[in-house]
DNA sequence: TCGATATTCTAGCGCAAGTTAGAATTTTCG
DNA sequence: CGAAAATTCTAACTTGCGCTAGAATATCGA
């Protein structure tokens, strides 16, 4: 049964293995990744009861069977969506950290990098729902949006640390932005004439500068 | 058959009813209400399509066909959902405009406001998702919430030309402020140790007085 | 208490969507 | 070209859920 093949085993290949197989395997590999991406694509869109295989099968121009010729099931298939968008939240975290600086430009680049990823590869299932996984999955999904929750915050840390960020709670200050950011994936893509550099100026008066202008109160309280 | 009473039309009585009916449609409007903040709830949680009649029934300890009673079908109770959220929305953004003041204010009183009718009615479906809704049903919905978007983009644009609010693009920055508030709806619930206090310093520290401390570099290409 | 009304339940229909089996087709390579 | 492998399709099964009909129960006024 040609079923049994399993292509996503052909991504980490065994010894001994000739060349000419991996033609093959790349090419399924890549067919893979386009399902995937249609699938973050669809979910992100939809939600995940409401996106169906047809869906993002037909997206692809194939019939939903075809999908479980790379995927077991449409869980998996979410799972490894969720586990592609964390990848390159995680990715773009680590060299934005690496590269060094005060926590308030690290936040900076990130953001700057987050929505530069975000244009050459959609929107993404960066955080929100994973309530239809099983167990196992969501705590895996919940446990990495965690960890990378918390380096967020370490940028905030930081910057509190060497006077670049103003004091706050940094748990708190990171899930409002990770809002804008999931709300972000829904809603830019459909607003036309929107570029990165809006957004970026958008959430530079925002989140960094504040709203507040010149003839604010200094207090919150006198506004009563 | 006693089902086509429709408890719905009670609410807006016709003349010449006696008084005693009242008491009667008065108790079938209280679990209407309780049916739909249930729906709300669940609706917000899970999304539409995950969310069951079953799930929603059981919160009241009813069987789903109960519902029925109620609500001619899920779309009439998801939007009854919507317009319900809506109308909280709306009567704060106009309360808290009527109450006037600089434009700093009125987004820091609004959001204040917000905050406090979460605590009593728990979260709501402000914005967000509504594909599920059919075309005329949707278009209201999406139609209420650009108007009141709007109506909080005048607070920014009054606020910048009173001074209090720094220049920005008011469509962007709004919805950006949209994307925190939807999230909050979901994530806030599930936090412990949370008070609407908290949030409010938090969403003071990010989005009016802006995360840039006393050493930040005052252009932000000085980041690189 | 009794009849009428209001409310909820049980049982089941119909359909959409996930999934599978196996056939059909395409691709690869000697 | 021809066989083997890889890929996709057709057709059908299964399940869960929205929804309905009608029976059963609770509530209330007289």
């Amino acid at each position: 049964m040609a079923k049994g093949a399993d292509p996503v085993a052909l991504t980490s290949r065994g010894l001994g293995d000739d060349i000419r197989p991996m033609a093959q395997s790349q090419k399924s590999v890549k067919k893979r990744e386009a399902i995937l991406r249609a699938a973050i694509e669809i979910i992100n869109a939809k939600g995940f009861a409401a996106a169906t295989m047809t869906d993002i099968a037909a997206a692809l121009d194939l019939k939903d069977a075809a999908l479980y010729y790379y995927f077991p099931n449409k869980q998996a298939l979410a799972y490894a969506g969720h586990q592609r968008s964390l990848e390159r939240f995680e990715a773009i975290l680590v060299k934005v950290d690496a590269d060094g600086g005060t926590g308030l430009c690290k936040l900076r680049r990130f953001l700057q990098a987050l929505l530069d990823d975000a244009v050459d590869n959609g929107p993404q299932l960066y955080f929100g729902d994973s309530s239809y996984l099983d167990q196992d999955q969501r705590q895996a999904i919940e446990a990495w949006t965690a960890r990378l929750s918390r380096r967020l915050e370490r940028f905030l840390e930081e910057g509190m640390a060497d006077g670049t960020i103003a004091p706050c709670e940094p748990a708190l200050v990171v899930q409002l932005m990770v809002g804008m950011l999931i709300w972000l994936t829904k809603w830019a893509p459909g607003t036309p004439g929107l570029t990165n550099q809006r957004l970026l100026d958008a959430i530079e008066a925002l989140a960094m500068k504040g709203l507040a202008g010149p003839k604010a109160p200094a207090p919150p309280e006198a506004c009563g």
